[in-house]
DNA sequence: GATGAATGAGTTTTCATTCAT
DNA sequence: AATGAATGAAAACTCATTCAT
């Protein structure tokens, strides 16, 4: 939303759905016009191109995750706090924002050559934000040393995003903090029993 | 490959390349044709349509990964030691197959409607073998009682998943064992040091 | 330039550049309004549309052309004095004016179905002079007779106009003295040697 | 006329139609098709793009100007019988081809930016057949060495070419003869009376 | 069985023009 | 008088699919 214009708002929001529900190919410009309840030429007034629309989609996107989430780190003192803040924020923002998300699954993850820069942009803004966390951790001896930083760190977005996306998309017969709390429980000790 | 006609192999070959290049909308049946060195009527002659084909592939491929899975788990006792070869056989197939899992999460992932019923079916079939194995798991008290099953199922697939991704497709400094390891350490024992 | 409004001047420039630079179609109002440093509304208000600009446009350029060739001509007494002389003033017009006698050519020359009125006016207006000149010197005996004069009229208009812009838009090598030498001597004695 | 598919044919006469009328702006692909009797998208199957098919176009036309030319003057002794030829086969051209050559002047001598490559190519290959008639006339004595050569054969070519088009667009009330000997006693003795 | 020329519905994009301010 | 956001008709081009050979 780079500016006031009160054009661009329902424009945005519009297209917002239509890609979610259609993906980035199939989803047409007309179909986004009409339900923003804007002339087509409009759309090309405002963004230039159903790709740059798309784009402009993706980074405000992006942005306000990771706004979200160094927010609440912030708040935290320890590693872990600060970790287990991370899957709180992810997994509200993945349920605030389902579309958008599997919008940035499907089309930016999947297909690298066409949004190449984008795509690369997002992924290492985000996942560095948790690298980071993870190599604190390491060097304070919170987080075992053994794990690989950027491998954990995938591995973290991956179970909270996928466990998200499936529970939001598919199944929804138990309640959303028994998700919160089988990912914050796996990722910081594992899913092994404890013997004793 | 349902049959064994000599026309079918290529086509399905050539389909897998250019699927994962350019994804479903982008990928044209003339390009498909002229890598798979046929004519654009053959195509048409042995799959009937362009999403015909495109399922078929869908199909064929987790059909692998099924069974490579299931081979190794079954050769294998406990439960732990069975989740710990599902980790590596997935691994291994993202990496065998880096171009269909791309085109599986961002075709079949991100967009439920239009494939709906082929996606709750993979899904559902992949998905379903690894929660079989934890709810054997937390009935026999290696896995612990407090993960809820299908949470920990797609996190599992999604830290696997996504990890192998990033790895395959942006960063490949560290080497392959590091994170098979750090996933296996990751799943079983979580990131937390036990503190002594 | 009809009236004296300081709007108008700028706006008829800037469009005199960017039609000679990319034609009538590929030109846009909004390039014109840009390079104008005007709004694009401010146009169409002192114009009307794109077409009665280009109009404006071309009419005012042939007044300038018919101008400069009717007070030389006037200048001087003998019909080949005025032949001559209106051979330098077209010669000099399509070297001062060289954007506007390229779209006068491809535009209003090519398509006449298109401008029909104004292009009909342009050529009659223009030729005519020079058909009157060549017509009273067949009378006078200075010009062959067995010369048919409107066709000698459009002839001469060709000569010069296809050397000017071919030398101005191509090539540059030889001194633009050659070209009005030879382009009078052409016209006036012939490219056959004379036998002694 | 690349090769024999009996499709090209009523689409290149189409498109000379089209084009000749409306200039290559203003022409649809759609109408082309249209009085092509052919679906658009044969159009794009067989020449790739409307810019494509408008180059063919032009290519094929000059080179059977240039073959007309080349043929005739084959036949002659002398360089004023050459000449006198190519003045003949020039005018005969631009009667049987009116449209392309109206197309020629309007957008390919118009708009060099545009069509750049294939301007340059096409004036420098018809000009240079001129060019080095007149050249060598000069060096036989034959044509006056004062001319520049460059401008005497801009000044022939413009002068036919829009001696031609003035008649067969505009104005017929005088027969064909004079238009040729009219032509021909200009470029060759000039319009002056011979003083006796 | 295989082919590839032909099709035409469907898409993105452009841009002259309008009009409320 | 001047502006520029909004419009929508029009145009180029794509490509899955068909079908005569």
């Amino acid at each position: 939303m780079d500016r006031g214009q009160q054009r661009r708002l329902p424009i945005f929001e519009a297209a917002m759905a239509v890609f979610s529900e259609k993906g980035f190919e199939k989803a047409t410009v007309d179909e986004i016009a009409e339900r923003a309840g804007v002339a087509k030429g409009t759309i090309y007034y405002n963004y230039g191109s159903k790709r740059e629309l798309f784009l402009s989609l993706v980074e405000e996107g992006i942005k306000r995750l990771e706004n979200a989430v160094k927010k609440e780190i912030a708040r935290r003192k320890s590693i872990p706090a600060k970790l287990e803040s991370l899957i709180t924020v992810q997994l509200r923002f993945f349920d605030d924002y389902k579309n958008y998300c599997k919008v940035l699954l499907s089309e930016v993850w999947g297909q690298e050559t066409r949004w190449e820069e984008t795509a690369r942009r997002i992924r290492s803004g985000y996942l560095s934000i948790i690298r980071e966390l993870i190599d604190d951790g390491r060097k304070e001896g919170v987080i075992k040393k053994e794990l690989e930083t950027a491998t954990a760190a995938s591995a973290l977005f991956g179970m909270v995003g996928i466990a998200a996306l499936d529970w939001f998309l598919f199944e929804k017969e138990y309640p959303y903090d028994d998700i919160l709390n089988t990912l914050k429980t796996l990722f910081f000790t594992g899913a092994n029993c404890v013997k004793t």
